[in-house]
DNA sequence: CAAACCCAAAGTGTTGACACTTGGCAGGCG
DNA sequence: CGCCTGCCAAGTGTCAACACTTTGGGTTTG
């Protein structure tokens, strides 16, 4: 039986294709959708008890985020993780970030970055009593905070809109290492204090050598599948 | 078989959706959509002669590229070009297209670089010659090449995919400075001269001054619009 | 025995009709 | 005279049925 998809509750207007984007992405967020699963509208219409009009919209919303691949007659599936595909990803995610936190640094108040300071510290002295799960919550509202700051809604819509799914995804299969934690918090402190200096260059070449250590592990436990070897996987 | 590709020409499979988007496109390059134009399914169905279906998948791909605003039971309307959005259109490039330049300096053969230094003086040549219209097409053909150097398909979708249409939107209302386009190529030639040596470090900052002087003048003709006085004008 | 062909099944692309939401206009009430 | 209320039109959201493309397997043919 499937869920019923009233997640939070719309006062009165239920765009059915947002509810099912939202339930797609949580499928594929928690495994019940996997890697290279197919995705057959028709199913997912009936199982939402929807025509497949709104269905066929999420899905290809989702094939804009690059989480579903679709050619024109043929079956979409859920996006097969490659490390050739995360390279990519995690190279534009420096690209992006680092600028934002250059910008960022020109353009936070001081208030701003004040509060970034404070929270980065009460989230430390959290982490230290027990609750370790909401930590990695916790870094990437640290980092949303810096993108934000940048003032260029483009590249916060392109980092905390589409790149957050698939990050999401392939963090989802890395296991957290919990020595990183304090070594990250020592990153975070030290980008605060260079934002605190207005140094933009400093900031982002700190921003840029996190985002590479924070997401350096995760390339190593995943096949080394490319685009060519990936069409043969079709057959 | 020369590589002579004419965009309107379907060959044998008719994805309807795309010929509409690739028409919507042309529509809004040569000015019959322009900014601020609503957008209307029924209207636009009608004159290519297709259902709404076609047209509405074609009208949520423009959205997805940003070519077109639109919120959910409201009209669509052609985006309104602002100094803002200039500005975090070439925040966003120059963040992309130098870290795909510092990418290129590792990850392109020598035979690239060559190829892409003998064109740059081959259209130098030319240009100091007559053909003045066709340098616009080369220069972003330059850069096309250097992206796609990087190696990373994610970067080139972005800039090559989604940001071209917008960065071509931008630059139909700026006219082409001539004295501009020696310089262009005089730090062109720097850039490659950094490819050459594999210093990444050099080729980004390049690239970076590069991109901000090209679209600098850019900024100065547009209608200094922020999202809150977008707003009053729906009225 | 292998290769080409044909055909049915599965699934996507497309269509036209219907339901719902939004914004404005007209008329009534304070 | 101004504000509120309830309809009306325009346009988007949704639906169920139909048309086309692809694919896999069984059959025929060299």
């Amino acid at each position: 039986m499937p869920a019923a998809l009233d997640s939070p509750q719309e006062a009165k207007s239920p765009p059915l294709a947002d509810a099912i984007l939202g339930e797609l992405l949580q499928r594929i967020y928690d495994g019940r959708l996997a890697q290279g699963d197919p995705i057959n509208e028709a199913v997912i219409a009936e199982e939402f008890g929807v025509s497949r009009g709104p269905v066929r919209e999420a899905v290809r919303r989702l094939q804009g985020i690059q989480l579903i691949t679709r050619e024109p007659y043929l079956k979409a599936r859920v996006v097969t993780l490659t490390q050739e595909g995360a390279r990519e990803l995690f190279e534009m995610r420096m690209a992006l970030e680092g600028v934002a936190c250059r910008l960022a640094a020109q353009r936070m108040t001081e208030d701003e970055i004040n509060d970034l300071l404070r929270e980065l510290e009460q989230d430390r002295q959290r982490t230290l009593a027990g609750k370790n799960t909401k930590s990695t919550t916790k870094a990437f509202d640290f980092h949303e905070r810096i993108v934000r700051g940048s003032r260029n809604s483009r590249i916060v819509d392109a980092l905390c809109g589409d790149m957050y799914h698939l990050l999401r995804m392939y963090r989802r299969r890395s296991s957290a290492v919990p020595e990183r934690k304090s070594q990250a918090y020592a990153e975070h402190w030290q980008i605060v204090r260079a934002l605190r200096a207005r140094d933009g260059e400093l900031a982002e070449s700190l921003m840029r050598a996190h985002v590479l250590r924070a997401d350096e592990h995760l390339f190593t436990s995943l096949p080394l599948i490319t685009s060519d070897t990936a069409a043969q996987r079709r057959a």
